[in-house]
DNA sequence: TCAATGGTGAAGTGATTGCTTGACTATCGG
DNA sequence: CCGATAGTCAAGCAATCACTTCACCATTGA
């Protein structure tokens, strides 16, 4: 079975800060240390540290030190549940729109 | 053309909050008024009609005021908008792992 | 061992969020 | 026109956010 994913709030919210998201799609190509992940940020390491906070504890991405650097890596599955989200709002989205025609039929039918 | 979606930022924020995604799910079943939106929360209407503000202006939600009722329904496209974000990283953490994969196979042959 | 490199932690600040209360307006049914 | 119904607006408030600054710790490489 699959090991629960984290909530959604803290996910959504992660993502809805442009900086996270960029980190996130400089992630999606591979892991990187905190450094790189500064780089293209014009703010100052410690709030981008606090962004990767965020990240963090929303188990969006995971960390582990190796010596003196910190490598960050995607955790995918936490995408997936996130995606799963909007394709059940679409399927049901599609599903009444399909079962509203064919309500609005039926009455054209009787009218 | 397309219309140009509503950026990402205050989509993902607005989804942040679980009442805000919960009127999102009943809406998704077809458009529904205020009140009815706020039936199920325990917060006062002022409250709910703070978070139906946030949808509006995340462009997640429009609404139409019919006589003394106001009606809210769902904008497909925008869900749709922030799906694709969702399925672009995945395509690119894929392809990524692939070319890993490659590497690591050509580095073996080597050696 | 010591300086450079790479990262951490804590405190402070102004802006934004998620609510509440309470006064108010607009529409419908009779 | 009157009362009930449905919604709106504006203050106010505690909590959280997105930073900054600055002091600090841990590894590495000469």
């Amino acid at each position: 079975m699959a090991t629960s994913l984290p909530p959604l709030d803290g996910v959504f919210a992660a993502l809805a800060h442009p900086a996270r998201r960029a980190m996130v799609e400089r992630l999606v190509r591979g892991e990187a240390a905190t450094g790189e992940l500064a780089e293209r940020h014009e703010m100052t390491l410690s709030a981008v540290l606090q962004h990767l906070e965020v990240l963090r504890s929303a188990g969006v991405v995971a960390s582990e030190k190796r010596g003196r650097v910190r490598v960050f890596r995607l955790r995918p599955e936490v995408l997936e549940g996130a995606n799963r989200w909007f394709a059940d709002q679409q399927a049901r989205f599609w599903k009444a729109g399909l079962a509203a025609m064919d309500a609005a039929l039926k009455e054209k039918d009787r009218g």
